[in-house]
RNA sequence: UGGCCUAUGGUGUAACUGGCAACACGUCUGGUUUUGGUCCAGAAGAGUCUAGGUUCGAGCCCUAGUAGGCCAACCA
């Protein structure tokens, strides 16, 4: 197999280089570390799927570690949830582990640390504290309990431990550098003191260690292998690093951390605390809310595992911030429903039709196709009879012929059934179309342009369904520093309407996935039940006629625009330019002889402020030199910019450009 | 008066470690179609933040700028 070179991201490149300088592939170990203070979202569906992708790549070990060291903050609720997320999305985890696993090895390393003078405790306030941490552009200064004989410091802290403080009143601190330029390693602090119930480990613990001092030697402890976190924990690193130093066995591997940037998507927010503020405010209804970002809400909207896995992998592993279109993602979930879902027939905003020539209460089951995509799906019937609901949008009195839809006199195919042409409407007196009278015809064979769906309103079932639009309606709510989110919020997010389907969907359980023809993906929803059924819309199918209309306004103005602005010769010139050094000179040639015939319409104005192209990019010199030429040729006077850029270009390295400032 | 990171079409990522900038989404044409969907064919759009330098040759290497991000929680 010629095996094609697949490009490696970053991440992979360090580990296969590792794997090259004699690591062995079995050494090879991630983990997942969330803490348990809220509900995954689709920025995790990246971390995941990275640390989890390489653990499938590499068939690999990846641990999932819920990092619990602060009891304020987590609940066993988060725990569940998240582990049901990673499940759904198709992981397999080796082990479920807790930081607060550690709480006894963490303090034991705490211990020796003390005791090699490498830590200490404090007991000032937290704001004299921060007082002599300094701040990013200024070094800090040295507190006064920073010398305290190590037996002090083992005395107090094995007190604190006990329970003998109150919160606040102590904490123990690394004993690194008050002037380093990293304020991380400004002396940071490693246990606090914390008397609340912790979700795992109860009461048997009233110091807690911080982050930055688990973090690492749980990684450790678990022998990983590549510690992989976001962007904003660059600067941790150095004392990921320093920590670890303090407690290796030479014998053991050491874990590395390596930092990529998270994912941001448009027109929503990814940060759990103002997820969290969503829900607590109300505003959406819990974190499953088909409206938000998070796992279980996508879950709940209809998203599946696929999709949402390969939405991560388009996205790609690099180290710049990004923010990636909402598009990419309904994409994904479009190519995946596109070959799974089941197509059916739903009317959302039913207006009546009546076949005038078809008999009274007669009725036909008639076939229609599961899916076009998808021949094993088979077919199933749909009833017909002489009374429709079709889509409103579907039908106008007069429409021009770009308009492939029914309008009286038109002809339209009824999807799976008849061609019908519509005769008259019945209206109200404010002049609302009440009913459509139709004729029919049992000749299917002919063409004709367009193609209903439709339901028979005796066998419909009434139905609701819940659309959906964006939460927010800027595109990125959380980044302006003088306005709050929650002023971006979009009060019509969510649409509830009562819609009619086709009887087959009677037996659709919660979860299930459809495509409504021509109208886009909906699945059940949770809340139905037996005699109420719920859709939630997915996401809608390409839709190029709603991007038609607006176009069709703007054609009854004059339309006095030109179709496609030309370009000016001198930008396609500058273009030519580019490449020029490096074409064969065959090309060089052809190209040449372009230019000087673009230069026919180049006017000096447009030409002289590229006299000050950079000196490296020889090619646009070389363009401007050959229009300067004709202009020259065309009667142009000599001025002094003129004469320097020749003059400049006769004393270039450059022979090409050197030959053709000598023809001047 | 700091430290660290980043900079490639509208968006996101590539470019075999120096050889005429590729892929996906999006946009626009055209074709097929009992979904204005799917599918198929095609197009436009970046000379790689700027300025120097090294080189026969630079998106890639060097130097100096510029812009953006992160860092001052007893959060993770």
């Amino acid at each position: 197999m010629p095996e094609e070179r697949k490009s490696l991201n970053f991440i992979e490149q360090i580990i296969e280089e590792d794997l090259a300088n004699g690591m062995s592939k079995s050494d090879l170990r991630f983990r997942f570390p969330p803490e348990p203070n809220g509900y995954l979202h689709i920025g995790h569906t990246k971390a995941i799927g990275i640390s989890f992708g390489l653990g499938e790549y590499y068939n690999a070990p990846v641990n999932l570690r819920f990092d619990d060291t602060n009891p304020a903050k987590e609940e066993q609720e988060y725990v569940d949830a998240i582990k049901e997320d990673v499940a759904w999305l198709g992981y397999k985890w080796d082990k479920e582990l807790f930081s607060s696993d550690y709480f006894q090895q963490l303090y034991d390393w705490a211990i020796k640390l003390i005791k090699e003078g490498k830590a200490y405790v404090d007991s000032q306030s937290s704001e004299a504290m921060a007082e002599q941490k300094g701040t990013p552009t200024q070094p800090g200064v040295d507190g006064p309990y920073r010398n305290r004989s190590v037996e002090e410091n083992l005395d107090l802290f094995k007190r604190m431990k006990q329970g003998e403080f109150d919160e606040g009143e102590h904490i123990l601190r690394a004993k690194i550098d008050m002037q380093h330029p990293n304020m991380l390693m400004r002396d940071p602090i490693m246990y606090r003191i914390l008397k609340k119930h912790h979700h795992r480990t109860a009461n048997d613990w009233c110091i807690y260690p911080m982050y930055d001092w688990t973090h690492g030697e749980s990684d450790y402890i678990e022998q990983i292998s590549h510690s992989l976190c976001s962007l904003e924990f660059k600067p941790h690193r150095e004392l990921y690093d320093w920590f670890l130093d303090q407690v290796v066995d030479p014998n053991l591997l050491r874990p590395k951390q390596r930092e990529f940037a998270r994912l941001n998507l448009s027109y929503t927010i990814m940060s759990k605390r103002k997820l969290l503020q969503l829900v607590k405010d109300g505003v959406v209804n819990g974190w499953d809310d088909p409206r938000m970002p998070t796992i279980s809400g996508l879950r709940r909207r209809g998203y599946t595992p696929n999709s949402l896995r390969k939405f991560v992998e388009t996205v790609g592993v690099a180290k710049r911030d990004n923010v990636i279109d909402v598009s990419l993602l309904e994409f994904c979930i479009r190519e995946d429903l596109n070959k799974t879902a089941p197509r059916v027939m739903a009317v959302l905003n039913p207006v009546k039709l009546i076949i005038t020539n078809y008999p009274e209460g007669k009725e036909e089951w008639l076939d229609a196709e599961n899916s076009q995509e998808d021949e094993s799906a088979g077919f199933r019937k749909v009833p017909f009879s002489r009374e429709l609901y079709i889509e409103k949008e579907d039908f106008k009195e007069e429409a021009s012929n770009k308009f492939f839809r029914l309008k009286l006199g038109g002809e339209v195919r009824l999807k799976n059934a008849y061609i019908i042409k519509a005769e008259s409407v019945v209206k109200d007196a404010d002049g609302t179309i009440k009913e459509i009278h139709c004729t029919y015809s049992e000749d299917t064979s002919k063409k004709v342009k367009g193609t209903l769906h439709w339901v028979s309103i005796k066998h419909a079932l009434k139905v609701e369904v819940r659309e959906y639009d964006r939460l927010f309606m800027d595109e990125a709510p959380d980044s302006y520093q003088d306005k709050d989110f929650m002023e971006f919020i979009n009060p019509n997010s969510l649409k509830i309407i009562e819609a009619f389907v086709e009887p087959s969907l009677k037996e659709a359980k919660a979860g299930d996935r459809f495509q409504f023809q021509r109208l886009g993906y909906f699945n059940v929803d949770n809340d139905a039940t037996d005699n109420h059924l719920v859709f939630n819309k997915t996401v809608g199918l390409r839709d190029s006629w709603a991007k038609q209309k607006p176009k069709e306004k703007q054609q009854s103005k004059p339309n006095n625009k030109p179709q496609q602005p030309q370009r000016k010769a001198i930008d396609v010139i500058q273009q030519l330019g580019k490449k020029y050094t490096n074409l064969p000179e065959e090309k060089q040639q052809k190209t040449k002889a372009e230019i000087q015939k673009l230069a026919e319409n180049v006017s000096y104005e447009e030409l002289s402020p590229l006299f000050n192209t950079a000196e490296k990019k020889v090619g646009t010199r070389m363009a401007v030199l050959l229009t300067l030429g004709v202009l020259l040729k065309n009667g142009l006077e000599r001025n002094s910019d003129v004469e320097a850029f020749i003059s400049k270009a006769l004393h270039d390295k450059n022979e090409l450009l050197v030959n053709e400032a000598k023809q001047f």
